[in-house]
DNA sequence: TTCCGTACTAAGAATCATTCTTACTTAGTA
DNA sequence: TACTAAGTAAGAATGATTCTTAGTACGGAA
């Protein structure tokens, strides 16, 4: 993803675009790690020393409000942003709270279908998330 | 649920009964809200004025240990309280931040047959949630 | 070009849930 | 009774997040 595309994928949440906007949605979306907000921060810093904790935070909230970031709270409590909007599930290694992809349209399917034949009496939903928790084999050392 | 079973479940734990763990097991399982810590404090509060918030925390982590009670973190990040053990999801009400049970065997079968049959890579599961945001409808007032 | 209004940003204070520390109390045991 | 370990109250400390305030950048109107 080069410059223009970050522009592009910016303006396309109706954002304008700007330094700090350019380098956040960059951080986000080169990893695959759900970065928290400090993590961000870290990242950014840098390259851009005087960049504030606080813009990371509220650069990160409108992305979310744009839509082109989702964000959602781990275990601990800690929001964790991911530059991936389609639907997917998440894996937590309980010991090194890592938390890796798990893509399978089957699964999003099954589920799909489930909810549709099986309508819940008085609620409406909305997202549905499967949540894995476990533990990774086979770590690299 | 009275007072003998209240003995027994902490009992059960392998935990001392006492008067503070008496009544905050007892605030516990007396609703099916998901309560926070402060809503126990306060629950608790009203007829043991003496009792302190961090022995609240305190004994609801103590709880948690010996597998009497199970928590999580809702989507603000507050943790959340549950006597109920079985295997269920959560509906998340976007709106009130209420949150309500959803028991479904058919669902759980269905998850636990898929991750059988579709081993993950690497990653060996433990525990498989589903998370369902929307919001209720109907409300009563 | 200059001026203005609006959106954006930096810095740090404030908040809130949770954890930690410390000293006191209780219950059980020798 | 005296000793010991577990449990509790009170409040300080922590850490992630939000809020406040003042300064900055930028596009459009004059
Ligand atoms: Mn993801
Ligand atoms: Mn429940
Ligand atoms: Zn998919
Ligand atoms: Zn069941």
């Amino acid at each position: 993803m080069d410059i223009e595309d970050i522009k592009n994928k910016i303006s396309s949440g109706g954002l304008k675009f700007t330094h700090q906007r350019m380098v956040i949605y960059e951080a986000v979306s080169q990893t695959h790690s759900h970065p928290t907000a400090e993590w961000v921060y870290e990242q950014v810093k840098e390259n851009n020393p005087s960049i504030s904790l606080g813009t990371v935070y509220k650069t990160l909230d409108t992305f979310v409000n744009a839509k082109i970031i989702q964000k959602f709270i781990d275990t601990n409590g800690v929001m964790r942003f991911d530059a991936v909007l389609e639907a997917h599930s998440h894996l937590y290694d309980k010991e090194t709270n890592e938390i890796r992809d798990y893509h399978n349209h089957q699964l999003e399917t099954l589920i799909k279908e489930f909810f549709e034949k099986n309508k819940i009496k008085d609620f409406e939903v909305e997202d549905i998330e499967v949540v894995l928790k476990g533990h990774n084999k086979q770590k690299i050392n």
